[in-house]
DNA sequence: ATGCGATATTTTGTATACAATTTATTGGCT
DNA sequence: AGCCAATAAATTGTATACAAAATATCGCAT
């Protein structure tokens, strides 16, 4: 429940989080909330000062810009591992997710790309197969939740993407584990590049 | 305190955790102790079963298996930006921390070894200067240490080990980031190879 | 003797109560 | 009026108490 609250911006990034209003408002005790907190606390999506209170954290750019090449490596890694596991049946379900995004992007409807791409890539992940691995982007995706930039409103960026997305997929048929990997990194370092952009018209605005 | 004792093998892998028991020994009340129990649990450390209790996590050697090449990745990329940015300073305190391995290989002292190993690469990640980097390193490196296996003790690995140190070495100062991102990755993935060598030989004890 | 079922005990999960500390308020002083 | 100190209120951290569920024990029948 907390973490959808933060998700949806209902706790926003640097507000403060009073224990006894919050479990009320949830319904439930301070002891049970206080666990979940020190969880979220673990994950970075709060931050616990001691004796001083609970704050949602907050994503500046410059964290950004250390979280992504870390993606970039990690989804690139798993782009690897996923040419060369991938058999027909799964680029199968690849190709027909991917045949939904052209389909999303062709109606400029960006929310439902938003979510077949991450079903897109939670394929990709489990075909992979590192449990590890899966974690560990996890919880950086849920990390990056917390910026609510979402990149593929600028222009042209959807296109970009999918552009991106096409070279991947042909990476994938054609078994190129190194192309799949390459691909994959510029696909997330791209999405930075889209972002900072993003964050300069906003200081410009 | 818990931390302490998983590390310390106090308490085991697979062993089941009292909550009463634990907490009085900790000379705690179970309130405090369950908070932590969910930091550690966010952390891999522990498994909570729902009604079921909670349980010192286990890395077998798949495990180990899917966590190592991670490693390599995001220690190779710590030492692509720590080649970057060392001055000669910070060349200096690494060269003095690079002696007192050989030292201590020299009297073959493992456990001194170990040590100054960690001081190392610590300092290599705060030259590299990405926080979130760091920190998945901190997460997975204190996963690792659920697995008591220490390969140096093998035959003829700390000579390995110290070359590969030395080669590092060799990179930083020539300012040569891709080379010393390669050795890295190579460091972490002979780590593997040695884990793997020695679980071979216990099994067939 | 062994397996099953009902009861008893233990253990987890949650709520409440209290202690310790921090933050806010009030009154007095310059 | 503005600032500081002392007190009051609120808030975090911890302990205890209780509810719900799981595990263990005991008795009974086969």
């Amino acid at each position: 429940m907390l973490r959808q609250r933060i998700f949806s911006q209902a706790l926003r990034p640097g507000q403060r989080l009073d224990e006894a209003a919050l479990a009320a408002d949830l319904g439930i005790s301070r002891t049970p909330l206080r666990e979940a907190l020190k969880i979220l606390s673990a994950e970075g999506l709060v931050h616990i000062k001691p004796r001083r209170g609970c704050f949602v954290a907050e994503l500046t750019l410059d964290d950004l810009e250390e979280i992504f090449p870390i993606m970039a490596m990690l989804e690139g890694r798993v782009a690897f591992e996923a040419a060369l596991k991938a058999g027909p049946d799964e680029l199968k379900r690849l190709d027909a997710l991917h045949e939904k995004l052209e389909k999303h992007a062709a109606a400029r409807d960006v929310d439902r790309y938003y979510e077949v791409n991450y079903v897109f890539h939670n394929a990709l992940q489990e075909l992979a197969g590192n449990r590890w691995l899966q974690h560990m982007i996890g919880d950086l995706r849920k990390l990056l939740r917390l910026s609510r930039h979402r990149s593929l409103k600028l222009e042209g960026r959807q296109q970009e993407s999918l552009a991106e997305h096409r070279a991947l997929m042909a990476a994938l048929h054609g078994r190129d584990a190194a192309a799949a990997e390459d691909v994959m990194k510029r696909h997330l370092l791209a999405q930075l590049v889209a972002l900072r952009r993003m964050t300069a018209r906003q200081e410009a605005a």
